[in-house]
DNA sequence: ACCGTAAGCCTACGGTGTAGGATTTGTCCA
DNA sequence: TGGACAAATCCTACACCGTAGGCTTACGGT
């Protein structure tokens, strides 16, 4: 019969088994499975058949731990290579986000909400803002456009990953029925309009909004 | 000496001392002192100088307690009254969301990260709705334009309620520099705009957005 | 007078993050 | 070769959390 209780020190082998990368990974799938919430430090040893405090010789807590999550998330982007047209460039660097988004969809409000300070989001930034100077931005309206754009990604990311899962096509089902009933009096727009609420391309609305902004800045482009 | 240990049973004043109204109220005075892990339903209570449990007889739970927290700041968005001006109606509604969320700085992450399915968002949708096809957008770009103007909002003021408090003016302290250091060599245009990104006006950035979508979507209107 | 019900309290259970060790093992230098 | 040191694992324990279930008291209707 084999030990079935594990041993305790350093282990036999010649390396560690837990790194700080395993723990970090397996916290991500932990999140698409099971929410950020099930993500605990007990949760996450049981995962990876080892003693909870085991975990805090690589993470400093769980709070660094969620960083560390999302930072692995913002290394997933992909960014293009520039093409020196700017409606593309701008659209294949959100689409870039929005593919690492979709990927990681319950990571992805994590992601949005903590600040950005990891060097996968500065090389975003820098993409960026070579983007609008090439464009012919000069600095400060370069950074006004960089935040717009930026805000409206943020927002068009969180709805979309928040948003009732895969709410695209032909449920017509309880909720929007409910919505037309209790709004059939007092709000008129809103059930005029209520069809068109009830579906949603994500994608659509996501190049939609970008294409307004991307208008409007090369109007100001000298 | 009066009996310091609280009574049992039924308070002897003709009503009851807990509502659910002072229960959310404190919660959410709560949030904004100390952050939204400070609200326990236990630090809750302690607060309020009753049991813990109490509070169960007034609020489902503490997810459904954090979701009437959202519901009382959409509850404190001021909507304006339409004037007929396309870009000023849209900018009253958008300011008045955003008072709402500096008022509550705390508890915007959370509002913002919700679905929005309490009547004070449903008559924000039905406002902005009437004043687009006011303007003479038909429902279908309505829906999109509504959509794309929400995003920009939601992003918007979540970058600003998390950014560093106060974060503008004439602090060009560690945090500027450190960017200015470790970026010096490998990204250019980054360190090019660094002292435009050392200051940031949140008001003025929200309006430079929000003029930008409504500037294009002034070109779409028939 | 009675009794149901609402509103408060108490106890208890299983879960959480993590501080402070105890133990084993690999590394490195004398 | 041996002995010190550091790294990595596990164990114990504490304070806190949400909340199920029951107990006690007072009000309100009949």
């Amino acid at each position: 019969m084999a030990d079935s209780t594990p041993r305790r020190g350093r282990p036999s082998g010649g390396k560690a088994v837990l790194t700080r990368e395993r723990i970090v990974a397996e916290a991500v799938t932990m999140v698409e499975e099971a929410g950020l919430d099930a993500v605990t430090m007990r949760g996450l040893a049981r995962r990876l058949n080892v003693d909870p405090m085991s975990l805090y010789h690589h993470v400093d807590n769980r709070d660094t731990l969620l960083d560390e999550i999302t930072e692995l998330v913002l290394a997933g982007v992909e960014l293009p290579h520039p093409t020196g047209v700017f409606r593309d460039d701008v659209h294949a660097i959100a689409q870039a986000f929005r593919r690492a988004a979709v990927r990681h969809p319950h990571c992805t409000p994590l992601v949005l909400t903590r600040q950005l300070g990891s060097s996968s989001a500065l090389a975003t930034t820098e993409i960026v803002l070579s983007v609008l100077r090439e464009a012919g931005f000069p600095p400060d309206r370069a950074v006004h456009a960089l935040r717009a754009v930026l805000a409206f990604v943020v927002g068009a990311l969180l709805r979309e990953v928040s948003a009732s899962p895969t709410f695209s096509g032909d449920n017509l089902s309880g909720v929007q029925r409910r919505v037309a009933e209790l709004s059939a009096s007092e709000l008129p727009h809103l059930t005029e309009v209520a069809p068109q609420l009830a579906v949603c391309d994500h994608e659509e609305e996501f190049t939609f909004g970008l294409d307004l902004l991307i208008t409007a800045l090369e109007l100001q482009r000298p």
